[in-house]
DNA sequence: TGAAAACTGTAATGTACGTTACATTATCCT
DNA sequence: AGGATAATGTAACGTACATTACAGTTTTCA
């Protein structure tokens, strides 16, 4: 039911998509819907809620520092595209921006499956890097924030909006490694 | 009247505002809401249009050539971080972001009246500096995207979602301060 | 097996709101 | 001034939909 729900919030929005809708193509019925969830708000915050874990989840995985920086930073990169190129994960992402205001919980548990556990995963591995030599980088949250800052350009914002559609592959991985060389740019200089 | 729209479109959302509540804060009468516009959908656009244009405008100013590079980042930024931190440009991102997928045509009208113009000038700016001799950047476009995305960082989405409220300047100017950091670091670099 | 708990289908209720109709009043132009 | 045009106020219409009520059915499990 909470599949159904996610399918049909993410496609009209919250005011747009009607509980009948849901139920219809969830099976189940309008009583159980109200028996577990109590309300349509209800229903919205469970689906998020689920929704934001199993989405985040690759980019919670913690880095090895025995590996190559580079190498890493790529895989991290191409995780978080993975992450922002998903129909779903934009779905959520419109929902986050279009009704936090109404529903303040949305951005709160957003950002502590997301962004959170991502930004601080990176700062502890490049402030281990810096600490034993391997990379110069005396402010390493702004390196982290610029990163997650370009990866979210241009070609995510007219995805999620639907300007264009999602990209091919050898895109994307162009794009990452771009990132990658900038912020390796920022390690590296002095 | 499309003051009042735009007061209670960006506040409430699409879906949830009221024509009463419109006609109510305008002064006007419905009957001439629909005289002028036709519909929600039509009354929503005209504003969406109008706001865009006003919004954006400080993002079109061009840049002269022969100032010093690091001052007119600075003050691209400053520019680019007044649009990002006011409350209106905010309500205007959360319904292209929110509504964009329902209405194709308010990415389209956002885009082509902000990031559009902002890109190609600073674009136009920094090739004719590397031209010039004055910067090395062989790849302008990536750092034009990178300052773009780098300028839209935490900072921006915690706002934007209503986590924090707008800071005060000394940290929107810190925040800018490191992102033309970053971005010079990228200029100069062999 | 048999009762308790959970699930289902359908109908009813109430409400909010977009939209239209229409009669009345104000404004403009020559 | 006086007719044409636009603006206003109010009421009515229709609809979509969240929410509740209730009676019937299935599942659980001891």
């Amino acid at each position: 039911m909470i599949d159904a729900a996610a399918a049909i919030f993410f496609e009209h929005g919250f005011e747009r998509a009607s509980l009948s809708a849901i139920v219809r193509r969830s099976g189940g019925s309008l009583s159980t819907l109200y028996q577990l969830f109590g309300s349509k708000e209800g229903l919205f915050e469970a689906m998020v809620t689920q929704r934001c874990a199993q989405i985040m989840e690759p980019l919670t995985t913690p880095h090895q520092p025995g590996q190559d920086p580079r190498e890493t930073l790529v895989r991290i990169a191409r995780g978080l595209m993975g992450v922002l190129m998903d129909p779903e994960a934009q779905g959520l992402w419109r929902m986050v921006m279009g009704e936090g205001i109404k529903f303040p919980r949305l951005p709160e548990i957003y950002f502590r499956c997301g962004p959170d556990p991502l930004q601080t995963a990176m700062v502890r591995y490049l402030s281990d890097l810096h600490d034993r030599g391997i990379v110069h980088c005396p402010d390493v949250p702004s390196v982290v924030q610029a990163f997650c800052g370009m990866m979210q350009s241009d070609l995510f914002y007219r995805t999620v909006t639907g300007m264009r559609p999602i990209p091919e592959a050898a895109e994307t991985e162009r794009h990452v490694q771009k990132v990658v060389d900038l912020v390796m740019g920022m390690l590296t200089r002095r």
